[in-house]
DNA sequence: TGTAAATCCTAGTAATTTGGTAGGGATTGA
DNA sequence: TCAATCCCTACCAAATTACTAGGATTTACA
Protein backbone atom coordinates (compact mmCIF):
# COMPACT_ATOMS: atom_id res chain seq x y z
CA UNK A 1 0.00 0.00 0.00
CA UNK A 2 2.89 2.47 -0.55
CA UNK A 3 3.16 5.35 -3.63
CA UNK A 4 6.33 4.25 -5.44
CA UNK A 5 9.08 6.64 -5.99
CA UNK A 6 7.72 7.09 -9.75
CA UNK A 7 4.85 9.47 -8.13
CA UNK A 8 7.00 10.33 -5.28
CA UNK A 9 9.87 11.82 -6.93
CA UNK A 10 7.65 13.03 -10.29
CA UNK A 11 5.62 15.42 -8.19
CA UNK A 12 8.38 16.57 -6.77
CA UNK A 13 10.30 17.17 -10.40
CA UNK A 14 6.59 18.63 -11.36
CA UNK A 15 6.76 21.27 -8.92
CA UNK A 16 10.37 22.13 -9.43
CA UNK A 17 9.65 22.30 -13.28
CA UNK A 18 6.85 24.54 -12.69
CA UNK A 19 9.03 26.82 -10.65
CA UNK A 20 11.86 26.70 -13.04
CA UNK A 21 10.20 27.03 -16.51
CA UNK A 22 8.30 30.68 -16.52
CA UNK A 23 11.47 31.83 -18.15
CA UNK A 24 12.83 28.99 -20.12
CA UNK A 25 12.98 25.58 -20.60
CA UNK A 26 14.10 23.29 -17.91
CA UNK A 27 16.18 20.56 -18.62
CA UNK A 28 16.32 16.86 -17.15
CA UNK A 29 19.72 17.18 -15.95
CA UNK A 30 18.90 20.33 -13.70
CA UNK A 31 15.48 18.98 -11.88
CA UNK A 32 17.22 15.55 -11.32
CA UNK A 33 20.29 17.57 -10.00
CA UNK A 34 18.57 20.18 -7.25
CA UNK A 35 16.14 16.72 -6.61
CA UNK A 36 18.50 13.94 -6.24
CA UNK A 37 16.76 11.94 -8.09
CA UNK A 38 18.71 9.64 -10.75
CA UNK A 39 18.57 12.13 -14.36
CA UNK A 40 17.81 8.32 -16.14
CA UNK A 41 15.17 7.43 -14.61
CA UNK A 42 13.39 11.31 -14.38
CA UNK A 43 13.94 10.80 -17.77
CA UNK A 44 11.25 7.86 -17.58
CA UNK A 45 9.06 9.78 -15.50
CA UNK A 46 9.13 12.70 -17.62
CA UNK A 47 8.14 10.49 -20.53
CA UNK A 48 5.27 9.35 -18.43
CA UNK A 49 3.89 13.01 -17.78
CA UNK A 50 4.40 13.95 -21.12
CA UNK A 51 2.06 11.26 -22.54
CA UNK A 52 -0.29 12.85 -20.09
CA UNK A 53 0.18 15.77 -21.55
CA UNK A 54 1.33 17.77 -18.17
CA UNK A 55 4.78 18.77 -20.15
CA UNK A 56 5.49 19.88 -23.42
CA UNK A 57 9.10 18.95 -24.96
CA UNK A 58 11.58 21.03 -26.49
CA UNK A 59 14.39 18.87 -28.03
CA UNK A 60 17.74 19.77 -28.70
CA UNK A 61 19.98 21.79 -26.97
CA UNK A 62 18.82 24.12 -24.99
CA UNK A 63 15.94 22.43 -25.05
CA UNK A 64 13.95 21.13 -21.58
CA UNK A 65 10.24 20.54 -20.93
CA UNK A 66 8.15 22.82 -19.80
CA UNK A 67 4.06 22.88 -18.29
CA UNK A 68 1.66 21.94 -20.96
CA UNK A 69 -1.40 23.56 -19.15
CA UNK A 70 -1.91 26.40 -16.48
CA UNK A 71 -0.39 25.33 -13.45
CA UNK A 72 -3.90 25.81 -11.50
CA UNK A 73 -5.20 23.55 -13.98
CA UNK A 74 -2.94 20.48 -12.84
CA UNK A 75 -3.89 18.32 -9.68
CA UNK A 76 -1.72 15.94 -7.92
CA UNK A 77 -4.03 13.43 -8.57
CA UNK A 78 -3.37 14.24 -12.17
CA UNK A 79 0.24 13.71 -11.48
CA UNK A 80 0.18 10.99 -9.67
CA UNK A 81 -2.43 8.99 -12.28
CA UNK A 82 0.12 9.91 -15.03
CA UNK A 83 2.82 8.36 -13.21
CA UNK A 84 1.23 5.55 -11.16
CA UNK A 85 -1.66 4.62 -13.19
CA UNK A 86 -4.55 4.46 -11.14
CA UNK A 87 -4.35 5.39 -7.78
CA UNK A 88 -7.15 2.73 -6.58
CA UNK A 89 -6.22 0.27 -3.90
CA UNK A 90 -8.52 -2.06 -4.73
CA UNK A 91 -9.09 -2.77 -8.40
CA UNK A 92 -12.81 -3.72 -7.97
CA UNK A 93 -14.86 -4.62 -11.24
CA UNK A 94 -18.42 -3.46 -9.55
CA UNK A 95 -17.27 -0.23 -8.98
CA UNK A 96 -16.65 0.45 -12.93
CA UNK A 97 -20.29 -0.43 -14.23
CA UNK A 98 -18.98 -1.08 -18.00
CA UNK A 99 -17.37 -4.20 -16.37
CA UNK A 100 -19.62 -5.92 -14.60
CA UNK A 101 -18.85 -7.52 -11.47
CA UNK A 102 -18.75 -11.05 -11.63
CA UNK A 103 -20.41 -11.57 -7.87
CA UNK A 104 -23.91 -11.93 -8.17
CA UNK A 105 -25.22 -9.53 -5.96
CA UNK A 106 -22.01 -8.00 -5.98
CA UNK A 107 -19.60 -8.29 -2.71
CA UNK A 108 -19.99 -6.91 0.68
CA UNK A 109 -16.54 -5.22 0.79
CA UNK A 110 -17.42 -3.66 -2.30
CA UNK A 111 -18.37 -0.98 -0.72
CA UNK A 112 -15.18 -0.69 1.06
CA UNK A 113 -12.85 -0.34 -1.29
CA UNK A 114 -15.23 2.06 -3.36
CA UNK A 115 -15.35 4.66 -0.09
CA UNK A 116 -11.18 4.24 0.31
CA UNK A 117 -10.94 4.83 -3.55
CA UNK A 118 -13.21 8.18 -3.48
CA UNK A 119 -11.59 9.66 -0.70
CA UNK A 120 -8.21 9.01 -1.93
CA UNK A 121 -9.18 10.28 -5.33
CA UNK A 122 -10.99 13.32 -4.05
CA UNK A 123 -7.59 14.01 -1.76
CA UNK A 124 -5.48 14.17 -4.74
CA UNK A 125 -7.71 15.93 -6.97
CA UNK A 126 -8.88 19.33 -4.78
CA UNK A 127 -4.52 19.90 -4.23
CA UNK A 128 -3.13 22.38 -7.05
CA UNK A 129 0.14 22.62 -8.61
CA UNK A 130 -0.29 26.15 -8.24
CA UNK A 131 -0.67 25.78 -4.19
CA UNK A 132 2.60 23.45 -4.52
CA UNK A 133 4.72 25.89 -6.08
CA UNK A 134 3.41 29.11 -4.07
CA UNK A 135 4.78 27.09 -1.16
CA UNK A 136 7.86 25.91 -2.50
CA UNK A 137 8.71 29.38 -3.21
CA UNK A 138 8.07 30.27 0.31
CA UNK A 139 9.72 27.81 1.74
CA UNK A 140 12.94 28.70 -0.11
CA UNK A 141 13.74 32.09 1.27
CA UNK A 142 13.10 30.85 4.73
CA UNK A 143 15.75 27.87 4.05
CA UNK A 144 19.17 28.30 5.33
CA UNK A 145 20.57 25.19 5.00
CA UNK A 146 20.96 21.60 4.51
CA UNK A 147 18.28 19.27 2.67
CA UNK A 148 14.78 20.63 1.11
CA UNK A 149 13.58 17.24 0.63
CA UNK A 150 13.63 13.71 2.75
CA UNK A 151 13.17 11.52 -0.30
CA UNK A 152 9.64 12.25 -0.34
CA UNK B 1 -0.38 1.53 -4.67
CA UNK B 2 -2.29 -1.57 -4.13
CA UNK B 3 -3.92 -3.15 -1.12
CA UNK B 4 -2.76 -6.40 -0.70
CA UNK B 5 -4.46 -9.62 -0.62
CA UNK B 6 -3.23 -10.01 2.93
CA UNK B 7 -5.91 -6.48 3.36
CA UNK B 8 -8.63 -8.38 0.72
CA UNK B 9 -8.78 -11.65 1.78
CA UNK B 10 -8.54 -10.83 5.69
CA UNK B 11 -11.31 -8.20 6.01
CA UNK B 12 -13.62 -10.53 4.34
CA UNK B 13 -12.21 -13.62 6.23
CA UNK B 14 -13.24 -11.20 9.57
CA UNK B 15 -16.31 -10.63 8.48
CA UNK B 16 -17.57 -14.05 7.27
CA UNK B 17 -16.15 -14.77 11.26
CA UNK B 18 -18.06 -12.29 12.66
CA UNK B 19 -21.09 -13.85 10.81
CA UNK B 20 -20.23 -17.43 11.79
CA UNK B 21 -19.15 -17.28 15.26
CA UNK B 22 -22.16 -16.24 17.34
CA UNK B 23 -22.20 -19.41 17.92
CA UNK B 24 -19.58 -21.34 18.18
CA UNK B 25 -15.78 -20.63 17.53
CA UNK B 26 -15.33 -20.84 13.30
CA UNK B 27 -12.48 -22.97 12.17
CA UNK B 28 -9.55 -21.44 9.85
CA UNK B 29 -10.80 -24.25 7.22
CA UNK B 30 -14.46 -22.72 7.31
CA UNK B 31 -13.63 -19.62 6.37
CA UNK B 32 -11.11 -20.67 4.27
CA UNK B 33 -13.94 -23.02 2.09
CA UNK B 34 -16.53 -20.33 2.22
CA UNK B 35 -14.27 -17.78 1.05
CA UNK B 36 -12.46 -19.75 -1.63
CA UNK B 37 -9.02 -18.77 -0.03
CA UNK B 38 -6.16 -20.91 0.45
CA UNK B 39 -6.45 -22.48 4.11
CA UNK B 40 -2.50 -22.66 4.92
CA UNK B 41 -2.32 -18.24 3.69
CA UNK B 42 -5.33 -17.71 5.76
CA UNK B 43 -3.82 -18.76 8.76
CA UNK B 44 -0.63 -16.63 8.54
CA UNK B 45 -3.79 -13.77 8.20
CA UNK B 46 -5.36 -14.67 11.35
CA UNK B 47 -2.07 -14.66 13.10
CA UNK B 48 -1.95 -10.95 12.53
CA UNK B 49 -5.42 -10.37 13.56
CA UNK B 50 -5.08 -12.44 16.94
CA UNK B 51 -1.46 -10.49 17.39
CA UNK B 52 -3.30 -7.10 16.90
CA UNK B 53 -6.04 -7.93 19.44
CA UNK B 54 -8.85 -8.66 16.96
CA UNK B 55 -9.66 -12.02 17.18
CA UNK B 56 -9.17 -14.65 20.25
CA UNK B 57 -8.23 -18.36 19.26
CA UNK B 58 -9.60 -21.81 20.70
CA UNK B 59 -7.13 -24.02 20.49
CA UNK B 60 -7.55 -28.06 19.97
CA UNK B 61 -10.41 -29.82 18.13
CA UNK B 62 -13.82 -27.56 17.71
CA UNK B 63 -11.96 -24.63 18.49
CA UNK B 64 -11.39 -21.97 15.67
CA UNK B 65 -11.57 -18.55 16.38
CA UNK B 66 -14.23 -15.55 17.58
CA UNK B 67 -13.52 -12.09 17.82
CA UNK B 68 -11.82 -10.63 20.64
CA UNK B 69 -14.21 -7.24 20.79
CA UNK B 70 -17.46 -5.96 19.99
CA UNK B 71 -18.07 -6.42 16.45
CA UNK B 72 -19.05 -2.54 16.53
CA UNK B 73 -16.07 -1.21 18.00
CA UNK B 74 -13.99 -2.97 15.49
CA UNK B 75 -13.38 -0.82 11.91
CA UNK B 76 -12.06 -1.68 9.12
CA UNK B 77 -8.54 0.10 9.77
CA UNK B 78 -8.09 -1.75 12.37
CA UNK B 79 -8.20 -4.60 10.39
CA UNK B 80 -6.44 -3.42 7.28
CA UNK B 81 -4.04 -1.83 9.58
CA UNK B 82 -3.30 -5.17 11.91
CA UNK B 83 -2.98 -6.83 8.23
CA UNK B 84 -1.37 -4.37 6.31
CA UNK B 85 0.99 -2.84 8.47
CA UNK B 86 0.25 0.96 8.47
CA UNK B 87 -1.83 2.03 5.59
CA UNK B 88 -0.10 5.69 4.43
CA UNK B 89 0.89 5.34 1.04
CA UNK B 90 4.14 7.40 1.92
CA UNK B 91 6.06 7.32 5.00
CA UNK B 92 7.22 10.67 5.99
CA UNK B 93 9.02 11.25 9.23
CA UNK B 94 8.12 14.74 9.08
CA UNK B 95 4.77 13.59 9.75
CA UNK B 96 5.49 11.96 13.21
CA UNK B 97 7.41 14.66 14.83
CA UNK B 98 8.90 12.17 17.36
CA UNK B 99 11.26 11.02 14.31
CA UNK B 100 11.68 14.45 12.75
CA UNK B 101 12.26 15.23 9.09
CA UNK B 102 15.84 15.09 7.65
CA UNK B 103 14.53 18.16 5.29
CA UNK B 104 15.38 21.71 7.19
CA UNK B 105 12.10 23.63 6.88
CA UNK B 106 10.35 20.65 5.95
CA UNK B 107 9.38 19.39 2.52
CA UNK B 108 6.87 21.31 0.18
CA UNK B 109 4.96 17.37 -0.88
CA UNK B 110 5.03 16.82 3.16
CA UNK B 111 1.58 18.23 3.21
CA UNK B 112 0.15 16.30 0.19
CA UNK B 113 1.44 12.86 1.39
CA UNK B 114 -0.57 13.93 5.05
CA UNK B 115 -3.50 14.81 3.39
CA UNK B 116 -3.90 11.57 1.53
CA UNK B 117 -2.52 9.48 4.84
CA UNK B 118 -5.27 11.35 6.65
CA UNK B 119 -8.53 10.50 4.12
CA UNK B 120 -7.50 7.10 3.86
CA UNK B 121 -7.23 6.91 8.19
CA UNK B 122 -10.24 8.41 8.46
CA UNK B 123 -12.30 6.79 5.53
CA UNK B 124 -11.20 3.45 6.97
CA UNK B 125 -11.60 4.15 10.97
CA UNK B 126 -15.28 5.40 10.25
CA UNK B 127 -16.62 2.17 8.93
CA UNK B 128 -17.04 -0.25 11.68
CA UNK B 129 -17.36 -4.46 11.29
CA UNK B 130 -20.96 -4.55 12.43
CA UNK B 131 -22.27 -2.53 9.28
CA UNK B 132 -20.22 -5.11 7.12
CA UNK B 133 -21.52 -8.06 8.90
CA UNK B 134 -25.30 -6.40 8.64
CA UNK B 135 -24.80 -6.23 4.83
CA UNK B 136 -23.82 -9.38 3.88
CA UNK B 137 -26.80 -10.80 6.11
CA UNK B 138 -29.03 -9.03 4.05
CA UNK B 139 -27.08 -9.99 0.65
CA UNK B 140 -27.36 -13.63 1.50
CA UNK B 141 -31.15 -13.41 1.51
CA UNK B 142 -31.10 -11.83 -2.06
CA UNK B 143 -28.52 -13.99 -3.03
CA UNK B 144 -29.94 -16.90 -5.83
CA UNK B 145 -27.21 -18.06 -7.26
CA UNK B 146 -23.53 -17.69 -8.15
CA UNK B 147 -20.15 -16.14 -6.35
CA UNK B 148 -20.31 -14.09 -2.93
CA UNK B 149 -17.31 -12.09 -4.16
CA UNK B 150 -14.70 -11.42 -6.98
CA UNK B 151 -11.45 -11.97 -5.35
CA UNK B 152 -11.59 -9.01 -3.56
C1' DT C 1 -5.49 -43.06 26.52
C1' DG C 2 -5.47 -42.67 21.63
C1' DT C 3 -6.77 -40.08 17.78
C1' DA C 4 -8.49 -36.56 14.99
C1' DA C 5 -9.32 -31.75 14.71
C1' DA C 6 -7.64 -27.79 15.29
C1' DT C 7 -4.16 -23.86 16.10
C1' DC C 8 0.87 -22.46 16.12
C1' DC C 9 5.50 -21.58 14.25
C1' DT C 10 9.11 -21.28 10.86
C1' DA C 11 11.05 -21.74 6.49
C1' DG C 12 11.16 -21.95 1.55
C1' DT C 13 9.95 -20.30 -3.15
C1' DA C 14 8.07 -18.86 -7.82
C1' DA C 15 6.29 -14.81 -9.85
C1' DT C 16 5.90 -10.00 -9.96
C1' DT C 17 7.11 -5.30 -9.08
C1' DT C 18 10.35 -1.71 -8.12
C1' DG C 19 13.98 1.22 -8.91
C1' DG C 20 16.93 1.77 -11.36
C1' DT C 21 21.20 1.26 -15.26
C1' DA C 22 22.74 0.99 -20.12
C1' DG C 23 23.12 1.84 -24.96
C1' DG C 24 22.26 4.15 -28.67
C1' DG C 25 19.29 7.19 -31.79
C1' DA C 26 17.09 11.71 -33.17
C1' DT C 27 16.76 16.73 -32.98
C1' DT C 28 18.32 21.28 -32.73
C1' DG C 29 20.89 25.76 -31.40
C1' DA C 30 25.21 27.90 -31.84
C1' DT D 1 29.91 20.28 -37.07
C1' DC D 2 29.22 19.41 -32.36
C1' DA D 3 27.40 19.52 -28.02
C1' DA D 4 23.22 19.57 -25.50
C1' DT D 5 19.16 17.74 -25.17
C1' DC D 6 15.15 14.59 -25.56
C1' DC D 7 13.60 9.71 -27.13
C1' DC D 8 13.18 4.67 -27.09
C1' DT D 9 14.07 0.05 -25.75
C1' DA D 10 16.16 -3.33 -23.26
C1' DC D 11 18.15 -5.25 -19.28
C1' DC D 12 18.93 -6.25 -14.32
C1' DA D 13 19.33 -6.79 -9.12
C1' DA D 14 16.74 -6.40 -5.02
C1' DA D 15 12.55 -6.49 -2.69
C1' DT D 16 7.89 -7.89 -2.14
C1' DT D 17 3.92 -10.81 -2.72
C1' DA D 18 1.26 -14.76 -2.41
C1' DC D 19 1.60 -18.54 -1.45
C1' DT D 20 3.26 -23.78 -0.21
C1' DA D 21 5.39 -27.00 3.11
C1' DG D 22 6.56 -29.38 7.23
C1' DG D 23 5.98 -30.20 11.45
C1' DA D 24 4.89 -29.12 16.68
C1' DT D 25 1.37 -28.37 20.08
C1' DT D 26 -3.16 -28.39 22.21
C1' DT D 27 -7.62 -30.26 23.19
C1' DA D 28 -12.34 -32.61 22.76
C1' DC D 29 -14.12 -36.81 22.61
C1' DA D 30 -14.69 -41.86 22.01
Amino acid sequence: MKLSTKGRYGLRALIDLAQYSEIEPVSISSIAARQGISERYLEQLMAKLKKAGLVKSIRGAGGGYVLAREVESISVGDVLRALEGNLEPVECSGLHPEEGCEAAGGCVTKYVWQKINESINQTVDEIKLDRLVEESKAMKGKQISGQMHCGN
